[in-house]
DNA sequence: AGCACTTGAACTGTAGTACAGTTGAACGAA
DNA sequence: TTCGTTCAACTGTACTACAGTTCAAGTGCT
Protein backbone atom coordinates (compact mmCIF):
# COMPACT_ATOMS: atom_id res chain seq x y z
CA UNK A 1 0.00 0.00 0.00
CA UNK A 2 0.90 3.56 -0.64
CA UNK A 3 3.54 2.26 -3.31
CA UNK A 4 2.45 5.20 -5.20
CA UNK A 5 4.67 7.52 -2.86
CA UNK A 6 7.77 5.42 -3.97
CA UNK A 7 9.82 8.62 -4.78
CA UNK A 8 9.26 10.48 -1.31
CA UNK A 9 11.70 8.66 0.70
CA UNK A 10 14.12 10.85 1.32
CA UNK A 11 17.20 9.49 3.40
CA UNK A 12 18.22 6.12 3.95
CA UNK A 13 18.89 6.57 6.83
CA UNK A 14 15.13 4.47 8.36
CA UNK A 15 13.79 2.74 6.57
CA UNK A 16 10.55 4.26 5.93
CA UNK A 17 7.08 2.93 7.74
CA UNK A 18 4.07 3.46 6.55
CA UNK A 19 2.95 5.96 8.91
CA UNK A 20 6.22 7.57 8.36
CA UNK A 21 5.29 7.99 4.38
CA UNK A 22 1.69 8.87 5.08
CA UNK A 23 2.94 12.24 7.30
CA UNK A 24 5.74 13.32 5.03
CA UNK A 25 2.46 13.00 2.34
CA UNK A 26 0.36 14.70 4.48
CA UNK A 27 3.05 17.37 5.85
CA UNK A 28 2.86 17.90 2.06
CA UNK A 29 -0.82 18.41 1.81
CA UNK A 30 -1.03 20.56 4.10
CA UNK A 31 1.77 22.61 3.34
CA UNK A 32 0.09 23.07 0.04
CA UNK A 33 -2.87 24.38 1.54
CA UNK A 34 -5.24 21.04 0.93
CA UNK A 35 -6.41 21.96 4.41
CA UNK A 36 -7.17 25.15 5.56
CA UNK A 37 -6.68 26.24 9.18
CA UNK A 38 -9.23 24.75 11.91
CA UNK A 39 -9.79 21.76 9.68
CA UNK A 40 -9.70 18.72 11.00
CA UNK A 41 -8.13 15.56 9.77
CA UNK A 42 -10.71 12.61 9.71
CA UNK A 43 -9.18 9.32 10.76
CA UNK A 44 -11.63 7.26 9.19
CA UNK A 45 -11.72 9.39 5.62
CA UNK A 46 -8.05 9.61 5.39
CA UNK A 47 -7.66 5.98 5.52
CA UNK A 48 -9.75 5.23 2.93
CA UNK A 49 -8.88 7.38 0.81
CA UNK A 50 -4.96 5.93 0.90
CA UNK A 51 -5.93 2.51 1.68
CA UNK A 52 -4.58 2.11 5.27
CA UNK A 53 -5.71 1.49 8.57
CA UNK A 54 -6.77 4.26 11.21
CA UNK A 55 -4.77 3.06 13.32
CA UNK A 56 -1.84 4.06 11.02
CA UNK A 57 -3.36 7.32 10.23
CA UNK A 58 -3.13 7.92 13.96
CA UNK A 59 0.12 6.71 14.28
CA UNK A 60 1.40 9.25 11.26
CA UNK A 61 -0.72 12.13 12.74
CA UNK A 62 0.95 11.50 16.15
CA UNK A 63 4.29 11.64 13.70
CA UNK A 64 3.07 15.29 12.40
CA UNK A 65 2.44 16.83 15.48
CA UNK A 66 6.36 16.76 16.11
CA UNK A 67 6.48 19.01 12.89
CA UNK A 68 4.47 21.45 14.23
CA UNK A 69 1.61 21.94 11.55
CA UNK A 70 -1.28 19.77 13.54
CA UNK A 71 -1.97 19.93 17.34
CA UNK A 72 -4.24 17.13 19.31
CA UNK A 73 -7.24 18.36 20.60
CA UNK A 74 -9.05 15.78 22.62
CA UNK A 75 -12.19 14.03 21.29
CA UNK A 76 -11.33 16.07 18.10
CA UNK A 77 -8.12 14.71 16.65
CA UNK A 78 -5.91 16.47 14.80
CA UNK A 79 -6.07 20.07 14.12
CA UNK A 80 -4.53 22.12 11.42
CA UNK A 81 -2.96 25.18 13.29
CA UNK A 82 -4.14 28.41 12.63
CA UNK A 83 -2.70 31.75 12.34
CA UNK A 84 -3.54 33.95 15.32
CA UNK A 85 -1.85 37.35 16.69
CA UNK A 86 -0.41 35.18 19.58
CA UNK A 87 0.90 32.46 17.92
CA UNK A 88 2.30 34.98 14.66
CA UNK A 89 3.95 36.88 17.61
CA UNK A 90 5.19 33.25 19.39
CA UNK A 91 7.00 32.50 16.49
CA UNK A 92 8.85 36.04 15.53
CA UNK A 93 9.68 36.30 19.18
CA UNK A 94 11.80 32.92 18.84
CA UNK A 95 12.95 34.18 15.19
CA UNK A 96 14.72 37.34 16.72
CA UNK A 97 15.62 35.70 19.78
CA UNK A 98 17.79 33.20 17.83
CA UNK A 99 18.58 35.39 15.04
CA UNK A 100 20.09 38.43 16.59
CA UNK A 101 21.99 36.23 19.23
CA UNK A 102 23.26 34.53 16.11
CA UNK A 103 24.03 37.63 14.32
CA UNK A 104 26.07 38.40 17.43
CA UNK A 105 28.76 36.46 17.19
CA UNK A 106 31.52 37.32 15.00
CA UNK A 107 30.74 35.43 11.95
CA UNK A 108 34.10 32.97 10.35
CA UNK A 109 35.02 33.19 6.41
CA UNK A 110 32.86 29.95 6.28
CA UNK A 111 30.04 31.32 7.57
CA UNK A 112 30.04 34.94 5.47
CA UNK A 113 30.66 32.67 2.62
CA UNK A 114 27.56 30.30 3.23
CA UNK A 115 25.57 33.59 3.82
CA UNK A 116 26.56 35.01 0.26
CA UNK A 117 25.53 32.45 -1.13
CA UNK A 118 22.13 32.76 0.17
CA UNK A 119 21.90 35.83 -0.43
CA UNK A 120 22.86 35.58 -4.53
CA UNK A 121 20.07 32.33 -4.13
CA UNK A 122 17.61 34.76 -3.02
CA UNK A 123 18.22 37.61 -5.81
CA UNK A 124 18.24 35.09 -8.42
CA UNK A 125 14.98 34.09 -7.38
CA UNK A 126 13.33 37.35 -7.20
CA UNK A 127 14.27 37.69 -10.55
CA UNK A 128 11.84 34.32 -11.45
CA UNK A 129 8.50 36.13 -10.15
CA UNK A 130 8.30 32.20 -8.51
CA UNK A 131 6.67 34.18 -5.22
CA UNK A 132 6.45 30.61 -3.16
CA UNK A 133 10.11 30.12 -4.39
CA UNK A 134 11.13 33.47 -2.88
CA UNK A 135 10.19 32.34 0.33
CA UNK A 136 11.61 29.88 0.38
CA UNK A 137 14.96 30.86 -0.62
CA UNK A 138 13.83 33.70 1.62
CA UNK A 139 13.83 31.43 4.96
CA UNK A 140 17.12 29.28 3.99
CA UNK A 141 18.83 32.75 4.14
CA UNK A 142 17.61 33.20 7.84
CA UNK A 143 18.34 29.07 8.68
CA UNK A 144 21.70 30.08 7.50
CA UNK A 145 21.98 32.69 10.23
CA UNK A 146 20.50 30.66 12.99
CA UNK A 147 23.58 28.10 11.74
CA UNK A 148 26.36 30.54 12.58
CA UNK A 149 24.93 29.42 16.21
CA UNK A 150 26.43 26.04 15.31
CA UNK A 151 23.97 24.03 17.46
CA UNK A 152 21.93 21.44 15.60
CA UNK A 153 19.41 21.15 17.98
CA UNK A 154 18.55 24.67 17.57
CA UNK A 155 19.09 24.45 13.71
CA UNK A 156 16.23 21.64 14.02
CA UNK A 157 14.21 24.13 16.46
CA UNK A 158 14.60 26.65 14.00
CA UNK A 159 13.70 24.75 11.33
CA UNK A 160 9.93 23.80 13.23
CA UNK A 161 9.11 26.81 13.43
CA UNK A 162 10.10 28.00 9.77
CA UNK A 163 7.83 25.03 8.59
CA UNK A 164 5.00 26.68 10.94
CA UNK A 165 5.62 30.25 9.57
CA UNK A 166 6.17 28.97 6.30
CA UNK A 167 2.64 27.36 6.38
CA UNK A 168 0.84 30.76 7.81
CA UNK A 169 2.38 32.71 5.25
CA UNK A 170 1.02 30.69 2.55
CA UNK A 171 -2.02 30.61 4.01
CA UNK A 172 -2.26 34.62 4.53
CA UNK A 173 -1.04 34.71 0.61
CA UNK A 174 1.60 36.92 1.84
CA UNK A 175 3.82 35.79 -1.17
CA UNK A 176 1.57 37.78 -3.71
CA UNK A 177 1.95 41.12 -1.60
CA UNK A 178 6.00 40.40 -1.16
CA UNK A 179 6.22 40.31 -5.11
CA UNK A 180 5.81 44.19 -4.85
CA UNK A 181 8.71 44.93 -3.68
CA UNK A 182 11.82 42.71 -4.17
CA UNK A 183 14.05 45.76 -4.42
CA UNK A 184 12.94 46.63 -0.67
CA UNK A 185 13.08 42.73 0.35
CA UNK A 186 16.62 42.96 -1.57
CA UNK A 187 18.04 45.59 0.36
CA UNK A 188 17.48 44.67 3.71
CA UNK A 189 19.21 41.19 3.40
CA UNK A 190 21.78 42.76 1.87
CA UNK A 191 21.92 45.42 4.83
CA UNK A 192 21.94 42.22 6.65
CA UNK A 193 24.42 40.66 4.80
CA UNK A 194 26.99 43.27 4.35
CA UNK A 195 26.41 44.09 8.18
CA UNK A 196 27.31 40.84 9.19
CA UNK A 197 30.40 40.71 6.55
CA UNK A 198 32.15 44.17 6.86
CA UNK A 199 30.14 45.39 10.07
CA UNK A 200 30.67 45.02 14.21
CA UNK A 201 27.91 42.79 15.16
CA UNK A 202 26.44 45.21 16.94
CA UNK A 203 25.40 46.30 13.20
CA UNK A 204 24.29 43.01 12.28
CA UNK A 205 22.46 42.42 15.36
CA UNK A 206 19.94 45.55 14.70
CA UNK A 207 19.83 45.17 10.46
CA UNK A 208 18.30 41.90 11.80
CA UNK A 209 16.47 42.70 14.65
CA UNK A 210 14.40 45.67 12.50
CA UNK A 211 14.28 43.18 9.18
CA UNK A 212 12.54 40.60 11.47
CA UNK A 213 10.30 43.10 13.36
CA UNK A 214 9.10 44.82 9.75
CA UNK A 215 8.17 41.66 9.10
CA UNK A 216 6.27 40.45 12.52
CA UNK A 217 4.55 43.69 11.83
CA UNK A 218 3.48 43.65 8.32
CA UNK A 219 2.53 39.81 8.37
CA UNK A 220 0.26 40.34 11.78
CA UNK A 221 -1.24 43.43 9.90
CA UNK A 222 -2.06 41.09 6.77
CA UNK A 223 -3.90 38.77 9.16
CA UNK A 224 -5.94 41.56 10.64
CA UNK A 225 -7.04 42.67 7.55
CA UNK A 226 -7.83 39.22 6.23
CA UNK A 227 -9.93 37.82 9.87
CA UNK A 228 -11.89 41.04 9.67
CA UNK A 229 -13.11 40.82 6.25
CA UNK A 230 -13.80 37.13 6.23
CA UNK A 231 -13.71 35.61 9.68
CA UNK A 232 -14.45 31.91 8.50
CA UNK A 233 -11.29 29.68 8.29
CA UNK A 234 -8.87 31.44 9.75
CA UNK A 235 -10.38 32.11 13.61
CA UNK A 236 -8.53 30.01 15.83
CA UNK A 237 -10.85 27.69 18.66
CA UNK A 238 -11.35 28.69 22.61
CA UNK B 1 -8.81 1.54 32.82
CA UNK B 2 -5.49 3.27 34.68
CA UNK B 3 -7.59 4.98 37.03
CA UNK B 4 -5.16 4.42 39.79
CA UNK B 5 -2.78 7.24 38.28
CA UNK B 6 -5.87 9.40 38.62
CA UNK B 7 -3.89 11.84 41.00
CA UNK B 8 -1.48 12.53 38.02
CA UNK B 9 -3.35 14.55 35.84
CA UNK B 10 -1.47 17.98 36.25
CA UNK B 11 -3.56 21.06 34.13
CA UNK B 12 -7.19 20.68 33.81
CA UNK B 13 -6.55 22.05 30.37
CA UNK B 14 -7.01 19.17 29.08
CA UNK B 15 -8.98 16.39 29.66
CA UNK B 16 -6.45 13.74 29.83
CA UNK B 17 -6.35 10.46 27.61
CA UNK B 18 -5.66 7.19 28.88
CA UNK B 19 -2.39 7.55 26.35
CA UNK B 20 -1.46 10.76 27.62
CA UNK B 21 -1.77 9.28 31.15
CA UNK B 22 0.60 6.58 30.01
CA UNK B 23 2.91 8.64 28.25
CA UNK B 24 3.10 10.79 31.83
CA UNK B 25 3.57 7.63 33.50
CA UNK B 26 5.88 6.40 31.25
CA UNK B 27 7.82 9.59 31.69
CA UNK B 28 8.28 8.88 34.83
CA UNK B 29 9.25 5.81 35.47
CA UNK B 30 11.85 6.74 33.03
CA UNK B 31 13.30 9.14 34.91
CA UNK B 32 13.09 7.33 38.13
CA UNK B 33 15.27 5.02 36.41
CA UNK B 34 12.75 2.12 35.91
CA UNK B 35 14.53 1.41 32.11
CA UNK B 36 18.13 1.77 31.13
CA UNK B 37 19.37 3.67 28.50
CA UNK B 38 18.89 1.34 25.02
CA UNK B 39 16.53 -0.27 26.96
CA UNK B 40 13.48 -1.08 24.45
CA UNK B 41 9.72 -0.14 25.15
CA UNK B 42 7.91 -3.87 24.87
CA UNK B 43 4.76 -2.71 24.01
CA UNK B 44 3.20 -5.55 24.43
CA UNK B 45 4.60 -5.84 27.99
CA UNK B 46 3.34 -2.57 28.93
CA UNK B 47 0.09 -3.11 27.55
CA UNK B 48 -0.68 -6.44 29.51
CA UNK B 49 1.00 -4.93 32.61
CA UNK B 50 -1.25 -1.89 32.73
CA UNK B 51 -4.10 -3.35 31.47
CA UNK B 52 -4.15 -1.24 28.20
CA UNK B 53 -4.80 -2.20 24.51
CA UNK B 54 -1.21 -2.09 22.95
CA UNK B 55 -2.51 0.54 19.96
CA UNK B 56 -2.74 3.12 23.29
CA UNK B 57 0.99 2.05 24.15
CA UNK B 58 1.88 2.98 20.67
CA UNK B 59 0.27 5.84 20.70
CA UNK B 60 1.37 7.27 24.54
CA UNK B 61 4.73 5.95 23.26
CA UNK B 62 4.57 8.62 20.33
CA UNK B 63 3.81 10.93 22.92
CA UNK B 64 6.72 10.21 24.97
CA UNK B 65 8.72 10.72 21.72
CA UNK B 66 7.45 14.38 21.78
CA UNK B 67 8.99 14.85 25.21
CA UNK B 68 12.18 13.57 24.09
CA UNK B 69 13.17 10.71 26.29
CA UNK B 70 12.91 8.19 23.52
CA UNK B 71 13.65 7.57 19.80
CA UNK B 72 11.89 5.61 17.56
CA UNK B 73 13.52 2.69 15.51
CA UNK B 74 12.22 0.79 12.72
CA UNK B 75 11.79 -3.04 13.79
CA UNK B 76 12.36 -2.30 17.35
CA UNK B 77 10.07 0.35 18.61
CA UNK B 78 10.66 3.26 20.97
CA UNK B 79 14.30 3.06 22.63
CA UNK B 80 15.15 5.05 25.41
CA UNK B 81 17.92 7.26 24.67
CA UNK B 82 21.49 7.08 25.86
CA UNK B 83 24.45 9.49 26.83
CA UNK B 84 27.15 10.08 24.15
CA UNK B 85 29.41 12.49 24.04
CA UNK B 86 27.63 13.33 21.26
CA UNK B 87 24.16 14.07 22.77
CA UNK B 88 26.18 15.77 25.84
CA UNK B 89 27.66 18.08 23.59
CA UNK B 90 24.71 19.14 21.64
CA UNK B 91 22.83 19.40 24.75
CA UNK B 92 25.16 21.50 26.35
CA UNK B 93 25.82 23.48 23.23
CA UNK B 94 22.22 24.75 22.90
CA UNK B 95 22.30 25.98 26.60
CA UNK B 96 25.45 27.43 26.02
CA UNK B 97 23.82 29.23 23.43
CA UNK B 98 20.70 29.86 24.71
CA UNK B 99 21.65 31.13 28.37
CA UNK B 100 24.58 33.32 27.00
CA UNK B 101 21.86 34.68 24.86
CA UNK B 102 19.52 35.60 27.66
CA UNK B 103 22.29 36.80 30.16
CA UNK B 104 23.04 38.89 27.61
CA UNK B 105 20.09 41.22 27.94
CA UNK B 106 19.48 43.41 30.07
CA UNK B 107 17.56 41.70 33.04
CA UNK B 108 14.49 43.89 34.31
CA UNK B 109 13.96 44.10 38.34
CA UNK B 110 11.59 41.70 38.46
CA UNK B 111 13.65 39.12 36.46
CA UNK B 112 16.72 39.65 39.00
CA UNK B 113 14.34 39.11 41.71
CA UNK B 114 13.33 35.67 39.74
CA UNK B 115 16.83 34.78 39.87
CA UNK B 116 17.04 35.84 43.38
CA UNK B 117 14.73 33.54 44.05
CA UNK B 118 16.27 30.90 42.64
CA UNK B 119 19.58 31.15 43.80
CA UNK B 120 17.55 31.17 47.66
CA UNK B 121 15.70 27.99 46.66
CA UNK B 122 19.28 26.57 45.54
CA UNK B 123 20.94 27.85 48.65
CA UNK B 124 18.14 26.03 50.96
CA UNK B 125 18.36 22.98 48.56
CA UNK B 126 22.14 21.89 49.27
CA UNK B 127 21.43 22.21 52.51
CA UNK B 128 18.81 19.40 52.14
CA UNK B 129 21.09 16.75 51.11
CA UNK B 130 18.87 15.74 48.42
CA UNK B 131 20.96 15.33 45.82
CA UNK B 132 18.08 14.50 43.46
CA UNK B 133 16.41 17.66 44.56
CA UNK B 134 19.43 20.03 44.10
CA UNK B 135 19.94 19.29 40.62
CA UNK B 136 16.11 19.75 39.67
CA UNK B 137 16.62 23.35 41.58
CA UNK B 138 19.90 23.90 39.69
CA UNK B 139 17.94 22.90 36.42
CA UNK B 140 15.34 26.44 37.51
CA UNK B 141 17.93 28.25 38.03
CA UNK B 142 18.90 27.71 34.40
CA UNK B 143 15.60 28.25 32.82
CA UNK B 144 14.92 31.27 34.80
CA UNK B 145 17.93 33.13 33.05
CA UNK B 146 16.55 31.48 29.36
CA UNK B 147 13.41 33.07 30.68
CA UNK B 148 15.02 36.84 30.49
CA UNK B 149 14.12 36.42 26.70
CA UNK B 150 10.90 36.04 27.11
CA UNK B 151 9.97 33.88 24.40
CA UNK B 152 7.74 31.02 25.46
CA UNK B 153 8.95 28.97 22.83
CA UNK B 154 12.13 29.04 23.53
CA UNK B 155 11.31 28.16 27.32
CA UNK B 156 9.54 25.10 25.91
CA UNK B 157 12.49 23.92 24.00
CA UNK B 158 14.53 24.60 27.11
CA UNK B 159 12.35 22.14 28.67
CA UNK B 160 12.80 19.99 26.39
CA UNK B 161 16.97 20.25 26.61
CA UNK B 162 16.15 19.87 30.32
CA UNK B 163 14.40 16.81 30.82
CA UNK B 164 17.30 14.92 28.41
CA UNK B 165 19.61 16.75 30.71
CA UNK B 166 18.50 15.52 33.39
CA UNK B 167 17.83 11.90 32.56
CA UNK B 168 21.39 11.71 31.36
CA UNK B 169 22.65 13.15 34.77
CA UNK B 170 20.79 10.83 36.18
CA UNK B 171 21.97 7.75 35.19
CA UNK B 172 25.37 8.93 35.12
CA UNK B 173 24.58 9.37 38.99
CA UNK B 174 26.15 12.90 38.29
CA UNK B 175 23.92 14.20 41.71
CA UNK B 176 26.11 11.64 43.61
CA UNK B 177 29.21 13.83 42.99
CA UNK B 178 27.75 16.97 43.21
CA UNK B 179 27.14 16.68 46.75
CA UNK B 180 30.90 17.05 47.62
CA UNK B 181 31.32 20.48 46.61
CA UNK B 182 28.06 22.28 47.52
CA UNK B 183 29.97 25.37 48.03
CA UNK B 184 31.61 25.52 44.76
CA UNK B 185 27.93 25.30 42.98
CA UNK B 186 26.89 28.00 44.95
CA UNK B 187 29.84 29.83 45.00
CA UNK B 188 29.61 29.36 41.07
CA UNK B 189 25.45 30.25 40.71
CA UNK B 190 26.28 33.37 43.39
CA UNK B 191 28.81 34.70 40.11
CA UNK B 192 26.18 34.48 38.17
CA UNK B 193 23.57 36.17 40.26
CA UNK B 194 25.49 38.80 41.46
CA UNK B 195 26.57 39.54 37.68
CA UNK B 196 23.57 39.86 36.20
CA UNK B 197 22.13 41.58 39.11
CA UNK B 198 25.20 44.18 39.29
CA UNK B 199 27.43 43.50 36.62
CA UNK B 200 27.56 44.73 32.44
CA UNK B 201 25.76 42.04 30.83
CA UNK B 202 29.13 40.78 29.24
CA UNK B 203 30.12 39.91 32.72
CA UNK B 204 26.97 37.61 33.30
CA UNK B 205 27.51 36.40 29.72
CA UNK B 206 31.27 35.10 31.09
CA UNK B 207 29.91 33.84 34.47
CA UNK B 208 27.15 32.15 32.48
CA UNK B 209 29.71 30.76 30.06
CA UNK B 210 32.38 29.65 32.46
CA UNK B 211 29.93 28.08 34.51
CA UNK B 212 28.06 25.87 31.56
CA UNK B 213 31.61 24.73 29.80
CA UNK B 214 32.28 23.69 33.74
CA UNK B 215 29.59 21.33 33.54
CA UNK B 216 29.49 19.92 30.23
CA UNK B 217 33.05 19.01 31.06
CA UNK B 218 32.85 17.17 33.99
CA UNK B 219 29.71 15.36 32.97
CA UNK B 220 31.64 14.16 29.71
CA UNK B 221 33.95 13.10 32.29
CA UNK B 222 32.02 11.14 33.96
CA UNK B 223 30.76 9.21 31.14
CA UNK B 224 34.00 9.22 29.56
CA UNK B 225 35.33 6.92 32.41
CA UNK B 226 31.75 4.96 32.83
CA UNK B 227 31.60 4.01 29.51
CA UNK B 228 35.66 2.68 30.25
CA UNK B 229 34.59 0.66 33.26
CA UNK B 230 31.08 -0.74 32.49
CA UNK B 231 30.51 -1.03 28.91
CA UNK B 232 27.51 -2.53 29.05
CA UNK B 233 24.27 -0.54 29.35
CA UNK B 234 25.47 2.57 28.27
CA UNK B 235 26.52 2.16 24.98
CA UNK B 236 24.00 3.73 22.11
CA UNK B 237 23.37 1.25 19.08
CA UNK B 238 25.05 2.01 15.70
C1' DA C 1 37.86 -23.13 19.70
C1' DG C 2 36.33 -20.22 16.11
C1' DC C 3 33.30 -18.96 12.45
C1' DA C 4 29.38 -19.02 9.20
C1' DC C 5 24.65 -20.60 8.88
C1' DT C 6 20.10 -21.86 10.30
C1' DT C 7 16.28 -21.61 13.11
C1' DG C 8 12.67 -20.07 16.14
C1' DA C 9 10.70 -17.20 19.59
C1' DA C 10 9.69 -12.54 20.53
C1' DC C 11 8.42 -8.38 18.89
C1' DT C 12 7.12 -4.59 15.64
C1' DG C 13 4.29 -2.67 11.88
C1' DT C 14 -0.01 -2.77 9.90
C1' DA C 15 -4.76 -4.24 9.00
C1' DG C 16 -9.27 -4.78 10.42
C1' DT C 17 -13.48 -4.90 13.61
C1' DA C 18 -16.08 -3.25 17.39
C1' DC C 19 -18.09 -0.12 20.62
C1' DA C 20 -18.71 3.49 24.20
C1' DG C 21 -18.43 8.44 24.65
C1' DT C 22 -18.11 13.05 22.59
C1' DT C 23 -19.03 16.63 19.30
C1' DG C 24 -21.52 19.47 16.32
C1' DA C 25 -25.04 20.57 13.48
C1' DA C 26 -29.71 20.07 12.22
C1' DC C 27 -34.21 20.24 14.05
C1' DG C 28 -37.89 21.71 16.66
C1' DA C 29 -40.10 24.05 20.64
C1' DA C 30 -40.55 28.16 23.32
C1' DT D 1 -34.12 34.48 18.01
C1' DT D 2 -32.78 31.46 21.57
C1' DC D 3 -32.70 27.34 23.97
C1' DG D 4 -32.99 22.20 24.20
C1' DT D 5 -33.12 17.83 21.94
C1' DT D 6 -31.63 14.49 18.79
C1' DC D 7 -28.71 12.02 15.82
C1' DA D 8 -25.08 11.02 12.63
C1' DA D 9 -20.20 11.33 12.41
C1' DC D 10 -16.07 10.81 14.60
C1' DT D 11 -12.61 9.94 18.27
C1' DG D 12 -10.52 7.02 21.87
C1' DT D 13 -9.74 2.57 23.10
C1' DA D 14 -9.82 -2.48 23.01
C1' DC D 15 -9.07 -6.79 20.73
C1' DT D 16 -7.53 -10.01 17.12
C1' DA D 17 -4.60 -11.34 13.41
C1' DC D 18 -0.60 -11.84 10.61
C1' DA D 19 3.53 -10.85 7.74
C1' DG D 20 8.17 -9.27 8.27
C1' DT D 21 12.17 -8.26 11.29
C1' DT D 22 15.45 -8.94 14.99
C1' DC D 23 18.25 -11.39 17.93
C1' DA D 24 20.07 -14.97 20.29
C1' DA D 25 20.57 -19.78 20.73
C1' DG D 26 21.85 -23.59 18.52
C1' DT D 27 24.00 -26.29 14.74
C1' DG D 28 27.36 -27.64 11.63
C1' DC D 29 31.78 -26.98 9.54
C1' DT D 30 36.59 -26.08 9.72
Amino acid sequence: MLDSMAGIEGAILHRTTTAQQLADLLSERILAGAFTPGDRLRESAIATELGVARNTVREAVRVLELGGLVRYEVNRGAVVISPTTESLDAVYTARERLETAAAARPATAEQIARLETAYTNLATATRSHDTRHVVEVDLAFHATIVSFLESARLDLFYAELTRELRYYLMVLSVEDRELDKPRALLREHKAILDAVRTGPPETAVVAVRAHIHDNAKRVTEILIARTQTQPGPLAARP
